[in-house]
DNA sequence: CCTTACGTTTACGTTAACGTCAATAGAGGA
DNA sequence: TCCTCTATTGACGTTAACGTAAACGTAAGG
């Protein structure tokens, strides 16, 4: 298992990246991935002096992205992963702090989750409220404003 | 309709709040209420002057606060809030704006949906790897990783 | 009257997450 | 050989979202 989820590694992972190329796909600087690497968020290993991309570090990326789309801060990423690595050497210890940050992740999640809810139904109130607007303009009548 | 979301407002919404008062509810400081205000999101009255809160900047800071869990900036809150208010103008082209916007919101927040749907799965699949391992620590077996 | 609590403005400090050069280097093609 | 592409390492700049004093005002209570 080399990763986070396992997702059962066909023998050859041997696909590799420049840096260029994962730029490309994932729309994001060379910078921004200098930076993850700075921040042991990825761990391209090196040919020379140029940076070699592994599947495991795209992977990687793509859940560094994930994550900043939902709001987190590359330490809070890297905490995840550092956990999730340390479960490998399964320390009881280890183990349960790890238990406990996922559970703590989790219910941050679900608040989440609860806002894009009531943030989906402002936004379709808004919505129907400025069909209706335009609709009334359009029929050339004046807006009623919500009775 | 005073407000995002109307709501049918009662009589009075006549309750007001101090800057502790908002500021212990909902467990910001008031130099973040402040910086709201100056970024054009609060508007409170003035009482001499101190700063009194209507209902309508509570709702408001709700809103502000779950922008900020899903990783909203405070500029795109204002751009909503904007686009809200300039709603009740109803000029044709106004409300083509909103919708648009609108759109893009809910597009990205659909997004966010799915990542965290993506989010869960991979937090419950390391949680159970990391159970059974714990259970398997506690039964007094080596860990045997992932078949 | 003095203290305490709460509030105000002004302003500098801080952190995160990059952006943006500049100077340099190797690899490959015309 | 020269040029272009892609990459590298500094290193300084920038923006957002506050934190953190400092210096002051005001109203209530003992």
């Amino acid at each position: 298992m080399s990763d986070i989820v396992p997702g059962s590694m066909s023998d050859k992972d041997s696909k590799t990246y420049s840096i260029g190329e994962l730029a490309n796909e994932f729309d994001v600087t060379s910078r921004a991935l200098r930076l993850y690497e700075e921040s042991d968020l990825l761990t391209p290993r090196r040919e020379g002096t140029k940076r070699i991309y592994a599947e495991r570090d795209r992977v990687r990326l793509r859940l560094i992205l994930r994550a900043k789309r939902l709001g987190w801060s590359l330490a809070e990423v890297k905490e995840i992963f550092d956990l999730y690595d340390s479960s490998n050497q399964g320390e009881e210890a280890q183990l349960i702090l790890l238990l406990a940050k996922l559970d703590e992740r989790r219910q941050f999640l679900q608040m989440q989750q609860k806002d894009i809810e009531f943030s989906l139904e402002d936004l379709e109130n808004i919505e129907a409220n400025a069909q209706l607007a335009l609709e009334n303009i359009r029929a050339g009548k004046k807006q009623v404003k919500t009775g």
